[in-house]
DNA sequence: GCCAACCTGACATGTACCTGACATGTACCT
DNA sequence: AGGTACATGTCAGGTACATGTCAGGTTGGC
């Protein structure tokens, strides 16, 4: 997937940007509205990354142009917490979602991913496998029929790991993606999530495995 | 479900549009009859929302001639609050609905929801669970064979958590699907009509649940 | 046996949330 | 118009809970 991020503050965007090559995507970045433009205008995107404040003019303007001129790429965007009613009118301009800064990198994908899957018509999220049913969009787990109430960081990391099981993640790589840029916590915090996490699996047959000095990872079967 | 949008002013549309494909509906956009009567030979719809005062004319001649041709789309009508007259006349000429403008987009969604349903033959708008009895279109609520006057706003509100019981609501998603694009009120405003609304919920098997840093979650079983 | 990596129960802390009371505006009645 | 009643959103003070840290225990590698 082709991806375009609309972001002035580079540490931010090279931070998405960095996270999304991870994945597998290709990322064109401008920093202000006039580099947007002439992007939009000479390349196809699948998704839009679209920063509100920027040094040359109002974000919702470019977004406004773009719906006027009959483009339906997708388009979330990215705004401060305080700047609230900026989100409402956002959804009204015809941006497809919106995420608040300073966000989790596991959430921003996992709207990425929801908005490209809705344009591709698909709507189905749900995970179903060990005795466990996982909908990440509605933050719901239920192990062997019963409703578990996962925390908000046990919920990004379970998605991070059901997205792609068998594979190894180290403690790094999940902070990285349980912590939003401007948060800093110890790799012991990791730690004590997957003890939390593995607690609420113990019924089911998914079990997170330790790799010594390399990460974890989710398997199968107990 | 596929949606005609048959409306001039842009913004609006776009604000409209941008909801409904939140909620996974395809939206086609007309801005005049003429488009609009082209749209309609050309593709199926599963509802038509159609504005009274358009540029070349009015929607009550569009609607009529629709039902001429023995079209069955369900219709809902858009129409300014001063045009009370014009309301009636519509229901007379085969409107499915009404929606006075300006109104709440879960208002909306919920009249949309009850055409549908109503012409899928489920004329079932009723909810009949854990103690309580809801006629979300008549805004009825009666728990335990009480009758309970729910205001506005909380109305809304249980519509939006009892049409999908067991989903997480962030506050910031229920403030959209509550607020119409032009107001703008603060989270704490959400968390209390969450509290006046579980008050009204006490006597019943229906509990709203808090989901820390997440949001609410309308849960069955006390 | 020793060190490092990891686990885990318990706790301090900030913050998200709750709630009673009030200010404001809007609808309705006369 | 004028008044009354009610719905609605804000605020402040209090509470409870998620979260990250720590310390001491456990495991595994060499």
């Amino acid at each position: 997937m082709k991806f375009l991020l609309i972001e002035d503050n580079r540490e931010l965007a090279h931070a998405i940007a960095s996270r999304m090559r991870i994945d597998g995507h290709v990322i064109e970045h401008a920093e202000n509205l006039e580099d947007a433009t002439a992007f939009v205008e000479t390349g196809e995107y699948d998704l839009i990354l679209l920063d509100i404040m920027l040094p040359d003019g109002d974000g919702r303007v470019f977004l406004k142009k773009h719906r006027a001129g009959n483009l339906d790429t997708p388009v979330i965007i990215l705004t401060a917490r305080s700047q609230v009613s900026d989100r409402i009118g956002s959804l009204d301009l015809g941006a497809d979602d919106y995420v608040t800064k300073p966000f989790d990198h596991a959430e921003l994908e996992a709207r990425c991913r929801a908005v490209l899957r809705r344009k591709a018509g698909k709507s189905q999220t749900i995970f179903e496998t060990g005795g466990i049913v996982f909908d990440p969009v509605a933050g719901v787990l239920s192990v062997r029929g019963e409703n578990v109430n996962l925390r908000n960081r046990e919920l990004r990391l379970f998605e991070v790991l059901i997205n792609a099981p068998r594979q190894v993640f180290s403690k790094q790589k999940l902070a990285d993606r349980l912590f939003s840029y401007d948060e800093d916590a110890s790799e012991n915090a990791i730690e004590v999530y997957i003890g939390r996490l593995r607690k609420h699996l113990i019924p089911s047959d998914l079990k997170i495995t330790t790799l010594r000095g390399m990460g974890y990872r989710l398997d199968y079967e107990g």
